[in-house]
DNA sequence: CACGAATAGTTGAGGTTGTCAACTATTGCC
DNA sequence: GGCAATAGTTGACAACCTCAACTATTCGTG
């Protein structure tokens, strides 16, 4: 029943391809975390937060996987950069609300920028291949 | 002759639901490092390492693309845990080589076995998708 | 051969990440 | 009113990571 060692099956190629891909992604990640004078963390929590809409940081705490503690140490980075502030969230005291500045939103959009410019291997492909892997990808993630 | 940019292309969609795909990996990677009592850094140490061919610490400090004294201690790590040997090389006394132990190699095979399963998303296409996925990344990582 | 430059690895300082446990303030429920 | 649950912070602690400084060794060039 189980995948003979030996030889892959497609769908193991093809995972074991993109893993390859995204770790050629590692120094592209850092260099846009240090045009910005922030840690890859810090960069991760700004490209999680949405400028047209103010989370509590449970929220924040919640996406990133991590524990809430740990998300105060993020936002007061954030907030010394000015990129974010804590806001009083009016229908409950207990909860600071997320706010992206508007020094953040840039930021934010040129950090997304980059994140989202596609890899040299990806944009090399011939524009049918390009539409079929967009396609299988999204029967893959709804 | 650059991308409009209101609507995405096909290849940026493709991107946006890789590194999707590759965000939700993450559970799995926290898991397995605890499986084995490692922290996710000396996992990838670990990952690229060679049970078959000792390297230098400093072709692991390369292949992390970390300085080399960080590698000193994620090597004291896990050479702490017994899957990993200091041993001189031969030609060139400054240089220590990184033997995998046999216990090592075993852990290294497990954590391999679950960092290379299927995520469920791409198991559950079609046979006919998944070869034309592998087909296509192939094309793209030559 | 000698001597200075280059290289491999370690150490220590300093800042960041991350978890857990304890704590405060607030809310919601009965 | 009283009490459990929740949001966030703080402090302790371990790990990560970089940089600068250091030791030991090798290499290159005169």
């Amino acid at each position: 029943m189980a995948p003979d060692v030996r030889d892959r099956t497609a769908a193991e190629e093809a995972w074991a391809l993109m893993s390859r891909l995204f770790w050629e992604m590692r120094p592209r990640m850092l260099r846009v975390a240090g045009e910005f004078g922030l840690t890859p963390p810090q960069l991760f929590a700004l490209r999680q937060l949405d400028p047209d809409q103010p989370v509590p940081m449970r929220a924040l705490a919640q996406a990133l996987q991590c524990d809430s503690s740990n998300v105060t140490g993020l936002v007061d980075g954030l907030a010394a950069h000015g990129l974010v502030e804590r806001r009083e969230a009016e229908h409950d005291r207990r909860v600071r609300m997320l706010v992206v500045t508007e020094k953040g939103a840039a930021v934010r959009a040129r950090m997304q920028e980059t994140f989202q410019e596609v890899p040299d291997q990806i944009a090399g492909l011939s524009p049918a291949d390009q539409a079929a892997l967009r396609d299988i990808l999204q029967r893959a993630l709804d």
